[in-house]
RNA sequence: GCCGGUGUGGCGAAAUGGCAGACGCACAGGACUUAAAAUCCUGGGACCGUAAAAAGUCGUGUGAGUUCGAGUCUCACCACCGGCACCA
């Protein structure tokens, strides 16, 4: 193909307007109340030149795209099919006379920066650095109408200090269960144990007398810890000691959304469970928030799914089964609680698991509930080799505890367990039922104990049918030909009859309501929902991320807590370091600056860093005001963004939503990024900095780009093509055109260097539209010969074709037009892009027939293609402006000339082709007056050759007319 | 296993319940050219026909149904893609 004729100077054409762009600065976007360069194109276009411009802006539109990670490889051209998809959109709505936020930024906190500084020594912030240079080269040269004076990268402090700021907000509030939000700390109420009586005991007495009289007050201390720690595990980012996701590999912990398979996401490695002191965000708080909201925001129907499973919601019922009393006289009953989603199959309870890490277990062992033998009548299959109980569970806990969670389930295809020699009673009928510890019931879920059902759940079954243990049938199928085993849909409740509560023959749904009243009016249960979703770990043993603003400081009895540094003292930035490894001791980097980490008073700085996700939670808002120094967002400038607005009675009349209009990304973010970001974006919203419950009105996943042999582009298949190919040898134009032309936006779609090609010929047919051939020839001559710099210059040598010209259109051409005008407006409000495009080849198919071209009709159309080819667009609209001046002195700007409204008035015909069916079946197309009533439609029908062959000599039982549609002749036989 | 999505020519794909295959790729024929490239024009679902047409029949994963009429709506099933997966 580099050897063939060029379809048109795009390699002149593209950086051209490139520069004019950067120059003019022409899609910069202005704030409320900030001011704005006289002869910029959109003050012009909104007369707001010179004017104060909070009053004046016209509605807003914030279109978004998930900004990258830069890689040190670069762009494939899977990459920028979501961009231009934003691009387009942006361009449109510029068009229709929106102030339109369009930004780019880099999330560049990562691990392969700190993996490289591990192996080479060189500071993750030059490879960062690097890459972002590398990747924001070659996203410019993409040509996309970014507001790059917006630009901002997680990893800057500048940026980082308010990711910093934001944790404290985090640390500094509390999720108040009876306003339903975040509040700040100050406003936690505590108990009245903890209520401070005396003034003397408070917190700076105590510190009063410790200075003084080295010697404090041993009770008031007491009370002061226990006031700590009550406010502190009430936070909404906090401090917890629990077994914890540790990749070995990576050096670091991970969260549960950063754990696939049992393994981690990045690079595939083992990890396992560890108990470590964590900092945890109290996003469990938000669940039903989250959940609820989902209904709020457009999102596809298969994210929300996503999400909804993630957040797991379930409704049940906690039960308390008390544990049959021990021997030991005088020891405390002991109550298992548990969470079940099916209260009405109480009565088939027949034995309780608790899982293996389950606090209780330790204590019946304690309160000697847990027999020293085997009660009489165990059963062998119960017992297995242990002599005793206890062996028996101690032996079964650490075969537990030393499984990676991996083999806990991948290998789990039989069920294990333990019997305790306990036994609880089920509080419907009083019936013994013992108590077993199997590693199927997760310590991390409900209440880490179940009551088992083993006749209606498959996996209580299973172990059930394994150790032999009794399956009662409580609920009858509605057809009597299922096997009532292991049906677990809804049927009737059976065999449901105790001595105080009967629910037999009432369906599920009744007898749920009817045993959880009972339950609730014996205080022996409530009606509860339960969460998969965890709270969200987010600490790493880290270099390359955000440290805490915390210090570790010790109590005067030793005891170690934590404070928050003040707003005033961030950024705080990491330590210069030399090697990024974690210590010998395990410790995480950050802890090899001892200077750093000692603080002269004798603090010590938190050594954790935040997760990648962190930056990512809130870079939206700051692209808001990405310069501003004295907040995260100004709050005029959040309100006017992300605001929801009137619309204003204007021409164009757009309207604005709240929040992100358009945000566009992969789905590998599902349960991640998207998440977290909208987490946060309810606590900020809580505590008053946002003006929206929801961070992203609009969501579009865009689906993958594969390699031209249909295969996930790699670069183990050798499949990968790099943006630069296509760039260099058709241009961004086309490339940009046919990421778009392939097909809808969200689905997976091969890459076609063959229709690459193809939309490059539709720009050549374009070029050819426009110019003139002579001219075009004497350019291509003087190219060969001139001066590189000179090149640009020769671009003027190129004359419009002499069929243009400023004349009115004809009937016919306006029809073209403005068909091609109302296709592409309403695809591009639905984001159907390849159609759109498809559009504007129908338009260039005609308009390539026609002998005089009208200027309004190619300025309309050159309007109308912008946004898909911005630079020939920009090339050709300029030739136009120049050949012919007087025509377009309202049009200075290609990006913010008026949309073409389409007027339905012109694509009325004055006749139409109807289709007549007979039978349903496609029989003859006739020519009608297109104001031709139904019946003379009918009569038209009727009296065509073609379907009197058909209808001839038979009775004519139906006729349906539908106007300007067809016309279907029913007939018998 | 559960949840979501998608099945239409040789290929990417279009079609408010109303002419299936727009637009493009690939292909074939023609024009221009010494020739090629580029460009322009023409053709095209399959089958059956025919010198060539016309006419006809069948066609949107499979099978039923609703309807004058179904790619589109309903039910059942099959295949592929994505997500979740001992969550009680």
């Amino acid at each position: 193909m580099a050897s063939s004729r060029r379809q048109y100077p795009f390699h002149l054409i593209e950086p051209k307007w490139q520069q004019i762009w950067d120059i003019q600065q022409t899609f910069r976007a202005f704030n409320p109340g900030e001011e704005m360069p006289e002869n910029h194109p959109f003050a012009r276009r909104h007369k707001l030149a010179g004017k104060p411009a909070a009053a004046q802006l016209p509605p807003k539109c914030y279109i978004l795209d998930m900004f990258p990670y830069p890689s040190g490889v670069g762009l494939h051209v899977g990459h920028p099919e979501g961009y231009t998809a934003t691009d387009i959109l942006a361009r449109y709505k510029r068009a229709l006379g929106f102030n339109v936020l369009h930004p780019m930024g880099w999330d560049a906190f990562g691990l392969p920066a700190e993996q490289y500084a591990v192996k080479t020594g060189q500071h993750p912030r030059q490879t960062t650095e690097q890459n972002i240079t590398t990747f924001k080269r070659q996203i410019q040269s993409l040509g996309f109408s970014y507001d790059w004076s917006r630009e901002l990268a997680t990893t800057d402090p500048d940026y980082f200090r308010w990711t910093q700021w934001i944790f404290l907000k985090l640390y500094n509030s509390w999720f108040n269960p009876e306003t339903n939000k975040a509040e700040p700390i100050s406003r936690l109420k505590f108990p009245k144990e903890l209520d401070l009586e005396d003034i003397a005991k408070s917190p700076e007495a105590l510190e009063l007398a410790k200075l003084e009289k080295k010697d404090f007050d041993v009770e008031a201390l007491k009370l002061w810890n226990r006031r700590r720690e009550y406010r502190d595990s009430r936070r909404l980012a906090y401090v917890s000691e629990q077994p914890v996701w540790w990749c070995e590999q990576l050096g670091t912990v991970l969260a549960n959304e950063e754990v696939v398979d049992g393994k981690s996401e990045v690079g595939g490695f083992a990890v396992v469970r560890k108990p470590m002191r964590q900092w945890m965000l109290r996003i469990t708080a938000y669940a039903e928030k989250l959940l609820a909201d989902l209904d709020t925001i457009e999102w596809s129907t298969s994210l929300k799914e996503m999400q909804r499973n993630w957040i797991g919601r379930s409704e049940g019922a906690e039960v308390n089964f008390e544990v049959e009393k021990s021997l030991v006289p005088g020891s405390p009953s002991e109550t298992i609680r548990v969470f079940t989603t099916r209260p009405d199959t109480l009565f088939g309870a027949t034995y309780m698991v608790l899982a293996p890490e389950h606090a209780l277990i330790d204590q019946m062992k304690r309160s000697g509930v847990i027999p020293t033998h085997w009660p009489a009548g165990t059963r062998n299959e119960w017992t297995g080799n242990a002599e005793n109980p206890n062996d028996a569970i101690t032996a079964y806990q650490w075969t537990a505890s030393i499984k990676s969670d991996l083999e806990r389930t991948e290998l789990a295809k039989e069920k294990t367990g333990a019997f305790t020699g306990a036994y609880a009673i089920n509080p419907v009928n009083g019936q013994k039922i013992p108590i077993w510890i199997a590693d199927y019931v997760l310590a991390s879920y409900g209440t880490g104990a179940i009551m088992a059902v083993p006749a209606h759940d498959t996996r209580d079954f299973e172990f059930a049918t394994k150790f032999n243990l009794p399956i009662v049938q409580v609920v009858q199928p509605p057809d009597p030909r299922t096997d009532w085993q292991g049906f677990m849909d809804d049927g009737t409740s059976v065999n449901s009859t105790g001595p105080e509560i009967s629910i037999t023959g009432l369906a599920t749904p009744e007898a749920k309501k009817k045993i959880t009243a009972w339950l609730e009016a014996k205080g022996l249960g409530k009606k509860t929902v339960n969460y998969k979703l965890r709270d969200w770990l987010f600490s790493r043993q880290r270099y390359w991320g955000e440290p805490f603003p915390i210090v570790w400081k010790k109590g005067p009895d030793g005891h170690p807590y934590h404070e928050a540094l003040p707003e005033s003292a961030l950024p705080v930035l990491p330590p210069e370091l030399t090697d990024y490894k974690p210590t010998a001791t395990g410790e995480p980097p950050l802890a090899r600056a001892k200077d750093w980490v000692n603080l002269p008073e004798g603090s010590q700085r938190e050594t954790n860093t935040m997760p990648q996700w962190a930056g990512s939670c809130w870079y939206y808002l700051r692209f808001l005001d990405a310069k501003n120094p004295n907040a995260f967002v100004g709050k005029d400038t959040e309100q006017y963004w992300m605001g929801s607005q009137e619309p204003k009675s204007q021409t164009p009349d757009p309207k604005s939503t709240p929040g992100v209009d358009l945000y566009v990304g992969g789905t590998e973010h599902a349960v991640l990024h998207l998440l977290y970001a909208r987490f946060w974006h309810k606590v900020l919203y809580d505590l008053g900095y946002v003006s929206t419950p929801e961070p992203f009105f609009k969501l579009v996943n865009q689906g993958m780009v594969l390699g031209e042999d249909n295969q996930k582009m790699s670069k183990s298949r050798g499949n990968v093509i790099p943006v630069d190919v296509p760039v260099q040898e058709v241009g961004t134009d086309a490339l940009r055109l046919f990421e778009m032309f392939m097909g809808p936006l969200e689905m997976v779609k091969p890459w076609s260097t063959r229709g690459v090609e193809g939309v490059y010929r539709f720009l050549g047919r374009v070029w050819r539209l426009f110019v003139d051939e002579k001219s075009e020839t004497e350019f291509e001559q003087a190219e060969t010969t001139a001066e590189t710099q000179r090149r640009g210059e020769l671009l003027n040598l190129i004359k419009l074709d002499s069929a243009i010209k400023d004349v009115a259109a004809t009937p016919a051409q306006s029809k073209t037009l403005h068909a091609c005008i109302k296709k592409v407006t309403e695809d591009l409000d639905g984001l159907r892009f390849n159609t759109a495009i498809s559009a504007l080849m129908v338009f260039v198919n005609d308009a390539m027939t026609w002998e005089t071209k009208p200027v309004s009709v190619l300025r309309d159309f050159l309007i109308l293609l912008q946004p898909f080819v911005p630079h020939l667009a920009e090339e050709l609209w300029a030739k136009l402006s120049i050949q012919n001046p007087t025509s377009n002195i309202q049009h200075p700007s290609l990006p913010y000339a008026n949309w073409p409204k389409f007027d339905p008035a012109l694509l009325i015909e004055s006749e139409m082709e109807i289709p007549v069916q007979v039978n349903g079946k496609l029989r003859d197309v006739i020519k009608v007056p297109a104001d031709a009533d139904n019946a003379a439609l009918e009569a038209a029908a009727k009296a065509s050759e073609k379907v009197q062959q058909f209808i001839a000599g038979k009775a004519i039982k139906k006729v349906i007319v539908v106007p300007k549609k067809l016309v279907n002749i029913i007939v018998a036989g």
